[in-house]
RNA sequence: CGGGGCGUGGCGCAGUCCGGUUAGCGCACCUGCUUUGGGAGCAGGGGGCCGCAGGUUCGAAUCCUGCCGCCCCGACCA
């Protein structure tokens, strides 16, 4: 009985505290924890609007659909423009610049090339302004028409190509392997940060090749390149496939993809290498002799990544409190809180701490900023995605320790000051790991084989996320298809197995499983 | 191009329906003091042709007409 009693004392005894925790809690939360971002479960285009102007990655500028690049996304698109370029560099290719213009007539000579970009883009018709006679501001003046039209390059075939064919004469000039870094300008009708601007950052390869087979192997290396890319870096899994008919490059003969998916269930087609066959050998004229002094059309290949890559990035991992950065791309790697400010005991262990993990190639920062409290500066480095925040204050001084959070997990442990270097590496690895598991671990549980039109109905609507089904091949039943659910076939995937089944929409006879999803 | 929304100090907004002192509030900024282990408090201070152009009125951020711009949702696309 008394101890009964005992317990049960004891029990209201915990719930008391416990709700005083509760309550001091709530109350922290309420007066200062300022959130800024809109939890993804309540708006998802809100919410990735608010990571990336908190995270200071971009704003819109006061051009119509045009973004302004901050410097802290800026710096995220260069550390992976920094990898690609030595990925590209590695595998023989070598970078140059092409215009900026193309004369309207080049995008009219391959058929499908014309077809496919006429829609979107802009036109410069005059080369000078002038004083508006009948009042204030400038005009264009009528007198400065371009004889020829300049289009501005919404990607560079035609102008490339035009030059190549001064560039090849015979088969000792192939293959040539060309990059280029560049901005292009596509009139979309809607635009989003980064995933789709008026005007965006790229790179352009475009190579040629004597034969089908070494083209065809270009393209599906760059691919793979691509993909280590997304992986490995971005943290980001990738699906690598080929595009069906529909889908395919204006031009190519076929087009390869990495796909991912984003946290909404929305597919994002991530990079393409396409494989041009003659198309534009033979429209540009561009021929080769060969070993036997014959003359032959060069094969061709062109593979792109924009800075529609910054929006899957961070799509792939960011959460409610904002940016989540993997470590490998992250412009500073780990940050340095002094607690409660700065002092010349806390920056003599935060000096030493900083040279060694720079000594092994981390970025690393002291936030000195007297003016910003402890708390002020937490919130902001996790809006900011920065992987690893090392606490240091009195206490910790005082017990050879630092306070270490992870912005994946958002855990808060205490580590011995003494190895935190080799702590701090280790981690931002496992970091780096943890988020590519992650992501795959969603994308495994959104990818759904269905066998019938509802349940690829009902799946879409319900979890999203790709839907591996049968198909018959048609451009027709893939129309049909989108028109119906406003899934898009993203493609057939290069580890499809053969597998006789019935198209998910007209019960045709098919030889294998392709993914649906709905994409950005 | 259709549908919706918005335009007011650097940023975010209120005020507009129903016209009437000197156009408010929060954040940021400047000065000072007190603070500092999860977005500090107090006091004082600076900053506005209310998107543009006409009109109605004694009087317009507010009403009317026209224009411009941006964002969001769709159709087109990376």
């Amino acid at each position: 009985m008394v101890f009964m009693l005992k317990r049960a004392v004891c029990h209201l005894l915990l719930a008391i505290c416990f709700c005083q925790m509760l309550t001091a809690n709530s109350r922290q939360k309420k007066k200062s924890m300022a959130k800024v971002i809109t939890p993804r479960s309540e708006d998802y285009s809100k919410w990735y609007v608010d990571v990336v102007k908190h995270g200071s990655m971009a704003e819109h500028s006061s051009v119509r659909g045009c973004m302004v690049i901050k410097p802290h996304g800026f710096a995220i698109w260069e550390k992976m423009k920094g990898q690609l370029d030595k990925m590209f560099k590695d595998t023989g290719h070598v970078n140059a610049y092409f215009p900026l213009f193309i004369p309207k007539s080049f995008l009219s000579r391959e058929a499908e090339h014309v077809e496919g970009f006429a829609k979107e883009c802009a036109v410069v018709t005059h080369h000078r302004l002038m004083s508006d006679p009948n009042g204030k501001g400038l005009i264009v003046d009528p007198n400065a028409k371009l004889e020829e039209e300049l289009v501005v390059r919404p990607t560079s075939e035609t102008i490339i190509w035009d030059t190549y064919k001064t560039w090849i004469n015979s088969y000792r000039d192939l293959p040539l392997l060309i990059n280029q870094w560049a901005n292009v300008v596509r009139w979309e009708m809607r635009t989003r940060l980064f995933l789709r601007t008026t005007e965006f950052l790229w790179q352009e390869g475009h190579t040629a090749h004597a034969s089908r087979e070494e083209a065809v192997e270009e393209a599906k290396l760059m691919q793979k390149i691509y993909a280590q890319f997304a992986e490995e870096w971005m943290a980001m899994p990738v699906i690598q496939g080929v595009k069906t008919a529909n889908e395919r490059f204006a031009g190519a003969e076929d087009t390869y993809t990495i796909e991912a998916l984003m946290q909404d269930g929305k597919a994002l087609q991530a990079g393409t290498s396409h494989f041009l066959g003659q198309n534009f050998a033979k429209a540009f004229d561009v021929k080769y002799l060969n070993q036997n002094n014959k003359e032959e059309y060069v094969w061709a290949t062109s593979w792109g990544v924009s800075t529609r890559l910054v929006g899957g990035l961070i799509m792939s991992h960011s959460d409610d409190d904002g940016l989540v950065l993997p470590p490998k791309l992250a412009p500073t790697q780990v940050v340095i809180v002094p607690i409660p400010k700065p002092s010349p005991e806390i920056g003599e262990v935060a000096e030493l701490i900083m040279r060694e993990l720079k000594a092994k190639g981390v970025s690393v920062k002291y936030d000195t900023d007297p003016k910003k409290r402890p708390g002020f500066k937490f919130a902001e480095h996790e809006l900011h995605g920065v992987p690893v925040r090392l606490g240091i204050g009195k206490r910790d001084l005082e017990k050879g320790q630092v306070e270490v959070a992870r912005r994946d997990t958002k855990e808060k442990t205490s580590q011995p000051l003494k190895g935190i270097v080799c702590y701090v590496t280790d981690l931002l690895d496992e970091i780096q790991k943890n988020l590519f598991d992650r992501a795959v671990r969603f994308r495994e549980e959104r990818t759904t084989s269905v066998d019938n039109f509802d349940d690829f109905k009902a799946v879409l609507n319900e979890k999203g996320g790709f839907v591996s089904a049968h198909w018959d091949g048609t451009t027709e039943t893939e129309l049909k298809i989108k028109e119906l659910t406003k899934a898009t076939a993203r493609c057939i995937p290069n580890d499809a197995v053969e597998e006789e089944g019935k198209c998910v929409l007209t019960g045709k006879p098919s030889k294998g499983r392709i993914l649906f999803a709905k994409a950005y």
